[in-house]
Formats: C-alpha cells, sequence, structure tokens
DNA sequence: ATATTGACATTTA
DNA sequence: ATAAATGCCAATA
C-alpha cells in the first residue's frame, strides 16, 4: 500500500523536465537509486503518456539521442524543435541543456 | 518460481 | 577511432 512502483517515480520525474532542458538515462537511474541504466530505458519504451511525460527530453550520456517510441528522427525533430542544437545526431555540449534531478 | 528483456554505461581489446 | 564484453535490476513473460 502506498508503495509507488519505480517506474511510476521514473515517469514523474521525467514529468518535471521542462522545454528546452534534457536529461540522460543515467541521470534518472542515479535520481531512482540504481545503477541498471539500461532499465530507465526499458521504462521509457513503455511511456504510458508521451506527452504529459516527455521522454524525447532523455538521451545518452555521450550525447547521442537514444531510441524513441515514434523514431529517433522524430526525437531529433521534437530536441531541434525545443532548441537543442545538434551535429550529426549527437548533442554537441549536454551540459550547456542538462536539468538535474538529484 | 526462474528466465529474459531493455530507448544504457563503462571497461577492455 | 570502433567493437565486444560486462555490469546493472525491476519488469515482463
Amino acid at each position: 500500500m502506498g508503495d509507488i512502483s519505480l517506474r511510476d517515480r521514473c515517469y514523474k520525474l521525467i514529468a518535471r523536465i521542462p522545454r528546452g532542458r534534457i536529461t540522460t538515462y543515467k541521470e534518472v537511474a542515479e535520481a531512482l537509486g540504481i545503477k541498471g541504466y539500461r532499465l530507465v530505458g526499458m521504462f521509457l519504451s513503455r511511456n504510458p503518456r508521451p506527452v504529459e511525460i516527455p521522454c524525447h527530453r532523455v538521451v545518452k550520456s555521450n550525447g547521442d539521442v537514444g531510441g524513441y517510441i515514434f523514431g529517433v528522427e522524430k526525437k531529433i525533430e521534437l530536441l531541434r524543435s525545443e532548441g537543442i542544437v545538434m551535429k550529426n545526431r549527437k548533442i554537441e555540449n549536454l551540459q550547456r541543456y542538462f536539468f538535474r534531478l538529484k
């Protein structure tokens, strides 16, 4: 009773990321208190509400965009529309847009 | 109950 | 530089 699944906590965290800012799978995992980074990707691949839960704002630590339910191209388009500058499918300086969760 | 999965990250070759 | 191996762990089957 009252316990929220890790998955729902994950979605809650991501719902806080504002437009134009991004974070990483690693950051989300660490905020959840786990090191199984892949689990975050698993949760997001089953994102039930892509509008309220802006999972396109979660990218890889190395600047690659990572995956997306509606395709990587769509994810790139969304990020660009929010002002994220990308060079060859990669984000140059994550730091510039990084949103901390922990 | 056990086995596999995943939109990752780090280390090693 | 690229590629493979390894660690991670709740959720899913």
